[in-house]
DNA sequence: TTGATATTTCAACGATTATCAAAATATGGA
DNA sequence: TCCATATTTTGATAATCGTTGAAATATCAA
């Protein structure tokens, strides 16, 4: 990840509505939903939301399917995972006990979530 | 963190100048750089910085001490923690082996960088 | 083909943003 | 006090952004 990719998708990120889809599709796994169930789950107009979308694709975060008539997006799990790894680059220049923790909350409700489906 | 402290946070980090500032600051670590020398090692204005430097800040991004007549900047990690935890909340609804991998190792990039370009 | 569904593109508007020069504020030292 | 240093604030300008309705494109089914 290389600093403008980087801008690009934390200016993608950065905006309510585009964040709320990604959080949903990076929720919902690498499945992905069709973009008017994102419209409707998130009360977006679907020009808007065919915005947004069209702007995270763009920036790397999302990959989309065409499936019949529906398009499916998905998150991109590899691009977040540059992005943090970005984001945290020599963090702290090797003293590793000032980051430590820093992503612990990262699916912190794996493990109750996982008692609830059990 | 709730969705518009995020939104917040990454509108700030959504800019060149602020994301090379913070990703400065990561490194440097809590000790901090005085704005001065931001400015001197990214090759910007002082009045340009101090706007980029106020809205990190604003963002809860960064936490600021004046010593004498500098003031010191420096990245706030426990905000750090708490954004990328917000983006990965939830991921993929339990199913770890999709998300395993986002956060490990922070500030150990080398291998990651490793693993990218292969 | 015709019609219905799913999504995108277009055009336009108001709002926000980044940048700089110049002026203002705050601190420390002579 | 007066002066130099460090940083912020102000005012202005140009550029970008989010939203909407309307029109366009793509797919499927009858």
């Amino acid at each position: 990840m290389q600093e403008d990719r980087a801008t690009q998708a934390l200016a993608a990120l950065s905006q309510p509505t585009r964040l709320a889809v990604f959080r949903l599709l990076v929720r919902e796994g690498p499945a992905g939903l069709p973009a008017g169930e994102v419209a409707r789950k998130l009360g977006v107009q679907p020009a808007t939301l065919s915005f947004h979308l069209a702007q995270l694709e763009r920036a790397g975060l999302l990959v989309s399917k065409r499936q019949s008539r529906q398009i499916l997006y998905a998150a991109d799990f590899a691009a977040m995972r540059g992005l943090v790894g970005f984001l945290l680059d020599d963090c702290c220049h090797g003293r590793p006990e000032i980051c430590d923790g820093l992503t612990a909350g990262a699916g912190k409700n794996k493990a109750r979530r996982a008692e609830e489906t059990a």
